[in-house]
DNA sequence: CCTACAATTCAACAATCATTGAAACGAGGA
DNA sequence: TCCTCGTTTCAATGATTGTTGAATTGTAGG
């Protein structure tokens, strides 16, 4: 991931309503929700919320996609697969024995100890 | 980590001046840079690098330390750490299968594997 | 075709943030 | 003590960003 590209991509969390939407996208799972329905759920205006999910997805950050008339987005885990991996270059570069112990911590669920042993 | 921090932090990382200089202190490691140092290498006004410094402190980024006449930056490494761990939380929430293969891409270097191995 | 609905676009305004240069501060060395 | 160097603080300015409400676009049903 280009720091650029980064950048656009901590910009977008680094704001309240932004950032709420994006754990409510990923709670949400691959279904994704109508911007209608995060309009209400993070109590702000139609035209904020649209202003805001343009800009993440501009980052990207989530990812939309038409269904009637609703328009129903996700969270783009590739994206912050991305950041989370563009971030760990970064605090890790030359220190891995720093860093390393983040991982343990940070681990995603009990099966990721088993996947990380097959390697 | 809480959510009103990890903003803080994302805005820090959000700005071209600033991500610049938590990467060079990332390489440059635990001794850090004097901040005349930092302002060279980044190009930047001594005032204006002041300003970004204490954004990044105040973010838990970076960490000051009087030497001399000089005052020592370095990266602070457990709140980047704590960032990532935050980051990791919010995309894998009930989602571990998803983002797990992400750890695979983002060792920090050889030894990594063996670490997350041994546990 | 007309109406209703979901979402976006637009223009205007308020608020926040970045940059600059001058001035002030604090720690050493002569 | 006086002077110098490294850094920070301050006030002013310009640039970005967030918010609001009205107008617009696109989709579906009567």
């Amino acid at each position: 991931m280009e720091e650029r590209q980064a950048r656009t991509a901590f910009a977008a969390l680094s704001q309240e309503t932004r950032l709420r939407i994006v754990r409510l996208l990923v709670q949400a799972g691959p279904d994704g929700m109508a911007a209608g329905a995060i309009a209400e759920a993070v109590a702000v205006s139609p035209s904020n919320v649209s202003f805001h999910l343009k800009d993440l997805e501009h980052a990207g950050m989530i990812v939309p996609r038409r269904e009637a008339r609703s328009i129903i987005y996700s969270a783009d885990f590739t994206g912050l697969r991305d950041l989370i991996a563009f971030l760990m270059k970064d605090c890790c570069a030359g220190h891995p024995e720093i860093c390393a112990p983040a991982l343990a911590d940070a681990q995603c669920g009990p099966s990721a100890a088993r996947k990380k042993a097959r390697a």
